[in-house]
DNA sequence: CTACCCTATCAACACTATGTCGAGGAGATC
DNA sequence: GATCTCCTCGACATAGTGTTGATAGGGTAG
């Protein structure tokens, strides 16, 4: 009963146990083939019509080893959404560094970090969409990447009101979590494919543009087209 | 292999097919008490953890029985929505009526009718969200429901644009399309307590403060706080 | 070098759920 | 009373999940 399971999520929650175990050099292939084999089907089909012996095949094992190396189809989808999480954070960071302390630009870096990461990892923000409304654990591992966002955005808000530049008004946090679900919900529709939605190129301008007149109410921060 | 299925969905897409087949009483019966059954046990627990089973038993028939009236556990859920939607839509035409001309208290009885159903049906909500992920026909269906809503925002900014009140700026469309996602999303965290989220009481109110904003760019609305 | 342990592996099983087939029964209609 | 249509279910086929128990083989401690 000596299993691994790494305890997915708890890396994005708190923490990341990063530093790997000294181990037989099979087992992290193992592992690697099965997150190779998720990313490989998910640009194929939906996660619901991937079972785990699928996965288990294409990395080569049988059914019962999967479950030496994961608990669940989720536990996958959760490492894979892990490694993106923390890219996310990187390039988030990158990104608002580089822009200096102009807050225009930081609001449009960050809300266009958000729509780059989305876009560049479609099939598994689907999947994590998808698993999200079954699981337990993976929407507590996707509310909490939503919940940096908030508070990203809260202490934005907050900053920019005590300047005189944003409009008073609600809570900032209130605020906050309407805007980040507006865009986590409009692009998982535009990326979808699902009617009725924008599309995936008009998606930055419109998230904008309500976040720039939902915080400021006008167009300060460009794209009011 | 003369089954009924009304084609659930069809009734919300298109014209409604009222008007019940004459048919001997035990039919409907059955049918009711399936529908019956799924509104209680949605009030218990997920829809993935209610199978055909349940619902074939607390109707008091055999599973294959259900399947006479039912193709899924989807069209059950279908069928629901469809009587909500048609009240809800019922409820959206006597407000806006009620309400008269101005334009304000249009556009806070709009959003507030859609709050409202929400409220008032929790669990049917819940599992129409649960069940768009892995269904493309409740996706569809929901879909086009969102839809309804986003034409007639769409007439409604585009007049008060004529009308110069409203800013000018991205296609109306665009901005009603991530206007109605942001009031499902929202609505859906607030109802499931997903995290994070706003207190399903401070829903209406923030929605309308982004609403307004994003088509007013000020607090007309009301409720900014 | 041998006995032992620990990691890794899988065949086989137990279980749960879905959907279908075919054989009826029971009222209405001819 | 023959027939038709609606309705019903036992029994089956299928597909997926998760577990158990046996085992192979490398590392290592005696």
């Amino acid at each position: 009963m000596n299993r691994r399971h790494p305890a997915p999520g708890l890396t994005a929650g708190a923490a990341p146990e990063r530093g790997r175990r000294v181990r037989r050099p099979s087992g992290d292939d193992r592992e690697s083939a099965i997150l190779a084999t998720a990313e490989r089907l998910l640009a194929e089909r939906p996660v619901a019509d991937i079972s785990i012996d699928d996965l288990a095949r294409g990395a080569g094992i049988s059914r019962p080893t999967f479950y030496f190396y994961f608990e669940s189809k989720e536990a996958v989808v959760l490492a894979l959404l892990d490694r993106v999480a923390a890219e996310a954070r990187a390039l988030r960071g990158r990104a608002l560094e580089e822009v200096g302390e102009d807050p225009a630009a930081i609001w449009r870096r960050g809300v266009a970090s958000i729509v780059d990461t989305f876009r560049s990892h479609r099939a598994l923000m689907l999947a994590v969409g998808q698993l999200a409304a079954e699981s337990d654990e993976v929407r507590r591992v996707w509310g909490d990447i939503i919940e940096g966002f908030v508070e990203d955005t809260v202490l934005a808000i907050e900053s920019e009101r005590r300047r005189g530049a944003a409009l008073p008004g609600p809570d900032a946090r209130l605020l906050a979590v309407a805007l980040n679900w507006m865009n986590e919900r409009v692009l998982h529709a535009a990326m979808s494919g699902q009617h009725p939605s924008v599309h995936e190129n008009d998606a930055l301008d419109v998230l904008l543009t309500v976040w720039s007149r939902a915080v400021y109410g006008d167009d300060s921060l460009g794209s009011g087209r």
